[in-house]
DNA sequence: GCCGTTTTCGGCCCGACTGTTTTCAGTCG
């Protein structure tokens, strides 16, 4: 897009891609996904050992940096095996799969287990083990057939499985169908941010922006709304329904078109002229019920607002930008994230006004300056402190906080006292080595069902910043399991709660607990929240950030980094801060990290 | 299948929980 269009038409991007910018590596999620069905597959069969190998170079390989074709073309095999976890056996087929697009040995263990391992296995408390019994049994092989089994009661006769069985798994169906054909947008971000590169680099489009849910940044998303700018429309369209992605057309027109991508979600695009790009954006950016209270009070205004324009009987009154027809409507611009109809309209029309109550000042993209919450190969990370930090530094930020998980989970290799306390000599050492950025020492610790942390209080007050997490126990009654919390809050020890809903989106329900309660908790404890920023956590929902926020209490913005490549997530914890109506200062990490550790206890 | 100041073989994170059992297998983190 031209500085000058982007003058004339008062373009503001609804997104920064350049901070924390996803790299587009489609090849490397390929191979991932194969290697970790394969690991699936031989988990079934009950080969030792390998099956961890296997999901192990999965994880490697789709959190890589660089496209694995590009580490193929620089030394072959070799560079391949010079990437920690990946031997001789992966690098081969990784380079079976480059020359050839398929993996003979994937190939033929899926025709000995020709079922949907990813779909069943995806089903909560259901494995590879249990997936390989309920195909030999009875011939499941998808989620469809095991569900028509289940409620026909025929799996309580199955060994190791009973009625209770049989009521979770049709529990987990339907959880999991609560969140079908929606796409958890920090997983599907890449692909889009893709293809929206690539139609914003073709020389007769001038400009093309996501709309809906993608827009307004919500935590799942339902299909894909591209807006573009272009005089040839025609060609668009054309590009479009060829890209490599495109797998069906539904319907093709001269400005418009509506798909279906590779990856199963559905996807639009319209081509519009300048004059209307606003009104489109603001039509199609939603939510519904934002629309319905804005066209309620362009018709009281004398106006009739749709996807063309605001217009005075047949004459246009505002389309070029949304700010225009906002504010013919009397009405401050209201950011995308927050419009949902539950207040921002009000908000904006005092601002307006010059009356007081007006729109928050939302915390922008780019503002955290550390992130608390990082986890490196002492524990579940997949990369050194070294390395962590240097990835942080990249992105951006000043400082970051290791926090490994503490002894209770021992699968992570949790770190006791006498571990703790030689990471934090790592740490010191590892500082000398890097330069801008700091490491603070941290630990995420686990909370007994008492509510006591796993590891002694001497050892967490030697550390800079503790988060407190529930990692087990997870179907405590509510009373239970909010007491346990605020027991938690009550250590002068633990300054932050990480994972405090403990959700995973589409997979796991938030544990039972009085929000309000730990809202108030945390208000007299001094406590701060974590709103997680992984793609599928986020674990403070909107609601819950507007109470915090209204409450006074402090949050954190963490990625929970697990790997080099996860810092880019952060952009998602601001994006669920701006939905929960948080302003910069409602968020402990935009401070610089002595002005941050004031917050703490 | 991967890895190595226990290096080219022999280990490979392990405890809690659940639902099924009556001593354990599978799943999760």
């Amino acid at each position: 897009m031209s500085a000058s269009l982007r003058e004339e038409i008062g373009y503001t991007p609804s997104y920064t891609l350049a901070v924390f910018c996803c790299k587009i590596i489609l090849m490397n999620s390929e191979i991932a996904k194969i290697l970790s069905e394969m690991a699936m597959l031989l988990e079934m069969k009950g080969v030792p050992f390998k099956p961890r190998a296997y999901e192990k170079a999965a994880v490697i390989i789709e959190t890589l940096e660089e496209d694995i074709r590009d580490t193929y073309k620089k030394g072959g095999l070799k560079s391949l095996m010079d990437i920690s976890g990946i031997g001789q056996g992966i690098a081969e087929k990784i380079e079976e799969y480059i020359k050839t697009k398929q993996i003979k040995d994937y190939e033929h263990l899926k025709k000995q287990v020709p079922v949907d391992v990813g779909g069943l296995t995806s089903i909560e408390s259901l494995g590879p083990k249990s997936v390989y019994k309920l195909y030999k049994k009875l011939g499941i092989k998808t989620v469809g057939q095991l569900e028509k089994a289940a409620k026909a009661g025929k799996l309580r006769d199955l060994e190791g499985f009973g009625e209770k069985s049989e009521k979770k798994l049709l529990k987990g169906i339907e959880f999991l169908k609560t969140g079908q054909g929606r796409f958890i947008l920090g997983f599907v971000r890449p692909t889009i941010n893709s293809i929206l590169e690539r139609l914003r680099k073709l020389p007769y489009v001038e400009m093309a922006e996501p709309a809906g849910s993608i827009r307004r940044m919500q935590e799942t998303i339902g299909d894909l709304d591209i807006l573009a700018i272009s005089k040839e429309p025609e060609k668009v369209i054309d590009y479009f329904v060829k890209m490599p992605e495109a797998a069906h057309i539904y319907g093709q027109g001269p400005t418009k078109v509506n798909i279906r991508l590779n990856n199963g979600m559905d996807a639009d695009l319209r081509v519009l002229k300048p004059a209307s790009f606003g009104a489109a954006l603001q039509y199609f950016t939603g939510d519904k019920y934002h629309n319905i209270a804005l066209r309620e009070i362009a018709v009281r205004k004398g106006y009739k607002l749709n996807e063309y324009g605001l217009y005075k009987g047949k004459k246009l009154a505002a389309g070029k930008t949304e700010e225009e027809i906002y504010k013919k409507l009397g009405l401050e611009l209201i950011p995308p994230e927050i419009r949902t109809n539950s207040g921002e309209i009000e908000s904006a029309l005092r601002q307006a006004q010059g009356k007081p109550g007006g729109l928050p000042q939302l915390i922008d993209y780019g503002s955290l300056k550390g992130d608390l919450q990082v986890q490196t190969n002492w524990t579940d990370g997949q990369n050194s402190i070294k390395e962590m930090a240097e990835a942080a530094k990249k992105s951006g930020l000043e400082y970051i906080v290791i926090t490994d998980h503490t002894k209770f989970l021992a699968m992570t290799g949790g770190l006791d006292e006498k571990k703790l306390l030689r990471q934090m000599k790592e740490i010191d050492r590892v500082q000398k080595e890097v330069n801008g950025i700091k490491i603070l020492k941290g630990a995420e610790v686990n909370i007994l069902k008492d509510g006591r942390p796993d590891i002694s209080d001497e050892a967490l007050a030697k550390l800079d910043v503790v988060g407190g997490a529930v990692h087990s126990n997870f179907n405590l009654s509510e009373k239970e399991q909010t007491q346990r919390l605020i027991g938690a809050m009550e250590n002068p020890n633990i300054d932050i709660i990480f994972h405090p809903t403990g959700r995973v989106i589409q997979k796991r329900e938030p544990y039972k607990v009085d929000m309000d309660a730990l809202i108030k908790a945390a208000k007299r404890t001094k406590t701060i929240l974590e709103i997680d920023a992984y793609p599928s956590r986020l674990d403070l929902k909107d609601q819950h950030i507007r109470k915090a926020v209204e409450a006074g209490v402090k949050l954190s913005i963490d990625s929970d980094a697990h790997s080099i490549s996860h810092f880019q997530y952060l952009e998602l914890g601001v994006a669920q801060a701006k939905r929960g109506w948080a302003s910069k200062n409602d968020v402990v990490n935009t401070k610089n990290w002595p002005e941050m550790l004031k917050f703490l206890k």
